[in-house]
RNA sequence: GGAGAAAUGGCAGAGUGGUCGAAUGCGGCAGUCUUGAAAACUGUUGAGGGUCACACCUCCGGGGGUUCGAAUCCCUCUUUCUCCGCCA
């Protein structure tokens, strides 16, 4: 969410950078710095009402202690009307501020200077490409057939316990996974990552402080009785962390990592594009989430695309890195980077980490601040990114690595997964 | 799930209708002392709105009510603790 302020103080830098997604927000603008307005005036005026009341039932107090009892019962008297002003105007405060705050919850961040002109994900701009595409043997398959051929992933299974898009990993597909999600971890500690286990089900204000809530919550599976939600990823409860929470300037950087299933309702998508891995409704994630003093974000975002890099590096996986142009850079962020792995066998890049600075979007909806060093509280900036999600490195691993004898494992996964090959 | 108790500032904890945004202690910050630190002493120290700055307004788990006036009384929800039941 915008701050109120900045978009007073830059109109037209407002307009102007959200015409980079495409949209025209003069009207929108216009209507905030309107809202606002007389929002305040509202303010001021209930303000003082309830000061003069106050004074007056002050008075009273005294009054009555002096046992002046019909001065006091006369006063009284005069506080009707100031009640129902009051009344009166902290409903139309309020009916000002639901109506403020909806058209700020529709207003999507300010893309960063370096964000592409775009309509789409074909205007992506690739920054990044490393990693020889394999030669692979004229019976290569797609993962969802190697997944089938070595028996490691059920998706029929799933699809009987459950529905489409939860599949069940057996045996070495089992392993594999868990060895991922460990290496992963290890690599985020060791780059001074704390680790949490979160919860997988967040209530209302969660969903809220991160964006998802109140336009996106059909992305999300509500748990109806409880009112809440299965988290589409870790930065929901990994942010939440700090929701409300005002940080000491050198508390920061702050950086998390957890693994979590996460869970997507995917309405509406479906063909050959969402087969086999591609796209699930439950899968596995191991996120980071940095929080950052304003000055660094950037060079933090810099360094989580280092760290990503030097994760597919030693996966030893060809993948390229995406600057999101304007028309796709998602509603919260400031700036992404997707890592996208190529998938051989299918013959095309597949998402497998999209790596973000929120600057204070979200910030501002959490009330995540950081006193600094005149002792003013400032918002901080967050940041996350996935390192990594889990289904698409697997599906990479599987149609990369395959041979004729049976799917390599790669070396730096051996020691956590006790085997070398799938066979 | 049943019965009871509770929820106050970063923490602990007083306050049961008026001058309470709230005693006191701890912690934090600044200063005195010290070569430096500790100790001691002094001062300062919640959040949001509003203002050039003040003033002023709001907030004592959430929501609603009674009252001229609510941290304090009533209703309701949530959470925590104790006991019982169930259980990985």
């Amino acid at each position: 969410m915008l701050q109120v302020p900045f978009i007073r103080e830059n109109k037209e830098f407002v307009i102007e950078r959200l015409a980079v997604r495409n949209m025209d927000a003069s009207q929108m603008v216009a209507e905030v710095i309107e809202l606002d307005e007389s929002r305040r005036q509202i303010q001021t005026e209930l303000d003082n009402t309830l000061a003069e009341a106050n004074a007056i039932s002050k008075e009273i107090g005294m009054l009555f202690k002096k046992g002046e009892v019909d001065k006091a019962n006369a006063l009284k008297a005069k506080t009707t009307d100031l009640k129902e002003s009051s009344k009166d105007l902290s409903e139309q405060l309020a009916a000002k501020t639901d109506a403020l705050n909806e058209l700020l919850y529709k207003i999507p961040n300010i893309p960063h200077e370096s964000v592409p002109n775009g309509n789409s994900d074909a205007d992506n701009e690739e920054v990044f490409r490393e990693g020889a595409v394999p030669k692979l043997h004229d019976d290569a398959l797609p993962h969802w057939e190697l997944a089938k051929k070595y028996d490691i992933i059920d998706f029929e299974l799933g699809n009987k316990i459950t529905g489409a898009g939860f599949p069940v990993y057996k045996g070495k597909g089992a392993r594999l996974q868990r060895a991922l999600i460990q290496y992963f971890l290890d690599k985020n500690t060791d780059a001074g990552y704390t680790e949490y286990q979160l919860p997988h089900l967040v209530n209302e204000a969660s969903g809220f402080g991160t964006g998802q809530l109140p336009d996106k919550e059909g992305q999300m599976y509500h748990v109806t009785e409880d009112n809440l939600y299965l988290i589409p990823t870790a930065e929901v409860p990994g942010t939440n962390i700090f929701r409300d929470v005002i940080l000491n300037e050198n508390e920061l950087p702050i950086g998390i990592t957890g693994y979590t299933p996460c869970f997507r309702r995917e309405a509406g998508s479906y063909g050959a594009h969402v087969r086999g891995l591609n796209r699930l409704h439950q899968f596995d994630k191991v996120e980071i989430i940095r929080i950052e003093h304003p000055d660094n974000s950037y060079k933090a975002l810099d360094g989580m695309i280092e760290h990503v890099k030097s994760i597919l590096n030693e996966l030893n996986l060809p993948y390229r890195i995406l600057r999101l142009c304007g028309g796709d850079v998602t509603f919260a962020s400031a700036l992404t980077y997707d890592f996208e792995v190529f998938s051989t066998a299918q013959d095309r890049w597949l998402e497998i980490s999209s790596v973000s600075n929120f600057e204070t979007f979200q910030a501002n909806r959490l009330k995540l601040r950081f006193k600094n060093s005149n002792g003013k509280k400032e918002l901080a900036h967050t940041l996350n990114g996935s390192s990594l999600a889990l289904p698409r490195v697997l599906a990479g691993i599987l149609e990369n690595y395959q041979t004729e004898k049976g799917i390599l494992i790669p070396e730096v996964l051996i020691p956590y997964t006790g085997f070398s090959i799938i066979d």
